[in-house]
DNA sequence: TCATTAAATTGTT
DNA sequence: AACAATTTAATGA
């Protein structure tokens, strides 16, 4: 059973397709991509493997290189609360890593996934020399602000096919996950575990979704055809 | 490269 | 929760 960070103990440098993948790599100057670089560690989670836990203190800014992981949060009754996915692309944690605090959540992997931790001293450091990187994460802080308001405002949505709609197109929010083409690859009992409905449901809600032409169904993931509709709800 | 088989995913009850 | 149908991945000739 893995436990959190001791997950990066093992380094690995990364590939040039890995690299390409993080997005706020190209804002940094030679030196300091040498530094990231340097610092930057891989590692896979299996599906069920938690990256963090609430209430463990920061050690590790996160990353996705592949794969699919989901944040979440327990509530005071015991019940499991789902923010968001994080696909390709995406990294999060940098609110806690700022201010040096403890997680406010747990971070799952999905399905087999690839991680890059940047270890919390050279986000920092970044912070202090980047403008570049300091934008992004600006820029992240502020849509992830975003999510999180929509994500309350998803929960309590009582039509499953609005759920999984917004589920949706929060997963293809462009600013948070430039990784993601039109593309996203993700089975619908994956799904299931993310907006937290049955897979038959999801099953049902993404035929009618198909049929208003807001996505296409494919084997093993869908393809987003009206991102509009799927945030305003327009199927229905 | 192709055919066969196993595994994963989907659609439906 | 269970089932059959479909798609992909893996295997070996």
């Amino acid at each position: 059973m893995p436990q959190d960070a001791t997950l990066f103990q093992r380094r690995r440098p990364l590939t040039e397709a890995e690299l390409a993948v993080i997005p706020w790599y190209k804002l940094l100057s030679e030196d300091e991509r040498e530094r990231a670089t340097d610092d930057l560690k891989v590692t896979d989670a299996n599906p069920g493997d938690y990256l963090c836990r609430t209430g463990r203190p920061v050690t590790y800014w996160f990353g996705v290189i592949d794969g699919l992981l989901k944040m979440s949060t327990d509530n005071a009754d015991g019940q499991t609360m789902t923010f968001t996915g994080v696909p390709p692309g995406g990294w999060f944690g940098e609110g806690t890593a700022l201010k040096r605090e403890v997680y406010r959540y747990n971070i799952q992997a999905l399905r087999k996934s690839m991680v890059a931790g940047l270890h919390v001293d050279t986000f920092h450091w970044l912070l202090d020399h980047s403008i570049g990187f300091n934008r992004f994460v600006m820029k992240q802080l502020n849509e992830r602000l975003g999510q999180f308001i929509a994500a309350r405002e998803i929960d309590r949505m009582t039509n499953p096919d609005i759920r999984v709609a917004r589920s949706l197109a929060a997963l293809f929010n462009p600013v948070l996950y430039p990784g993601l083409g039109a593309v996203l690859r993700i089975t619908q009992q994956e799904l299931a575990y993310l907006v937290g409905l049955s897979r038959q449901r999801v099953n049902q809600a993404l035929t009618t979704l198909s049929a208003h032409g807001a996505i296409a169904v494919e084997y093993g993931g869908l393809r987003v055809m009206d991102l509009q509709a799927l945030r305003n709800s327009l199927f229905l």
